[in-house]
DNA sequence: TTCCATAGAAGAATATTTTCCTGTTAAACG
DNA sequence: CGTTTAACAGGAAAATATTCTTCTATGGAA
């Protein structure tokens, strides 16, 4: 497989930011016609350096205002219980992001909620739910200082 | 300010999983036509319910396979010292998202990388030069369990 | 050099979608 | 009941996406 070019680079760094712009606008951008810049899209996508177009809603707007990270840390670590906690987490639908770590804490978990109320019920009647957690330390977001989905490259 | 009626959060759920569903689909979804759907999304990006569309890269595809959470305190905590930190992590390309927490932690990073020599060589480089920094601890990710940027409501 | 072969890219033609406008229906309210 | 308002349907025009054919530059191989 071979590699991308400078303009493949431009263009993926053009749709992680804006995913609207059309592909008559990036040729411009460019200084290439619609149909060369058409085609490296559809072959980005097909490739999988795309690998889907989202939009990014208001948090507070829907009243999600409140952002917890979780850090949770295993009692037992064989891969049976490690496999069962991650399948029970991608069940709760508060959880948007949950990482697998190294180092003393086994898991990141990003949550959002309504309330600290809310989070409060999150922990008691479902985290607390699952089984084999040792360790569970809450930090909450004052202020999102810089939140992105791009990556630079 | 009226609120959002069930259609207005149905066109949220589908945009925010596939921002390239035309209004034709989505209105047959919702057994409506075109019109309305596509005033209502145009409501809504007017609103701010939807701040952008963009493109999900694969962070591995473009070479950025490491994923780091650092998690940093300040020595001093005035104001300026908070906003001046800040206003430094934003110029790092390589933070992809950076929160002011409550807790014994300040703040929380999460960095892409190319690999685990290049984390040394920007905490060596660019996170060491900004002064201020107390405590900080690394963590990186062994696997990403869950990563969505859908909110559930 | 000359002759392919290949890989973009341009340009044109077509299919879809977006966008806007008008008329209609239905619920809301006096 | 009549009036008003909001939401919707339908359709036309404009813009965009998509496909296809042709052109051009580049790089071997003879």
């Amino acid at each position: 497989m071979e590699l991308l070019d400078e303009t493949d680079l431009k263009i993926l760094r053009i749709l992680q930011n804006d995913a609207k712009k059309t592909t008559k606008d990036i040729a411009k951008q460019l200084h290439l016609t619609a149909s060369p810049v058409y085609e490296r899209i559809r072959r980005l996508e097909k490739k999988g350096y795309i690998k889907h177009y989202v939009a990014i809603l208001d948090k507070k707007m829907l009243n999600r205002p409140v952002t917890a990270i979780c850090m949770v840390s295993l009692r037992y670590h064989n891969e049976g219980f490690i496999d069962t906690f991650e399948q029970q987490i991608k069940e709760l639908v508060e959880v948007q992001e949950c990482y697998h770590m190294a180092g003393k804490v086994d898991f990141f978990l990003k949550i959002h909620l309504e309330g600290l109320e809310e989070y409060h019920e999150f922990v008691r009647s479902k985290l607390s739910k699952i089984h084999n957690i040792g360790v569970l330390e809450s930090y909450f977001v004052l202020k999102e200082v810089h939140n992105t989905t791009a990556i630079d490259f």
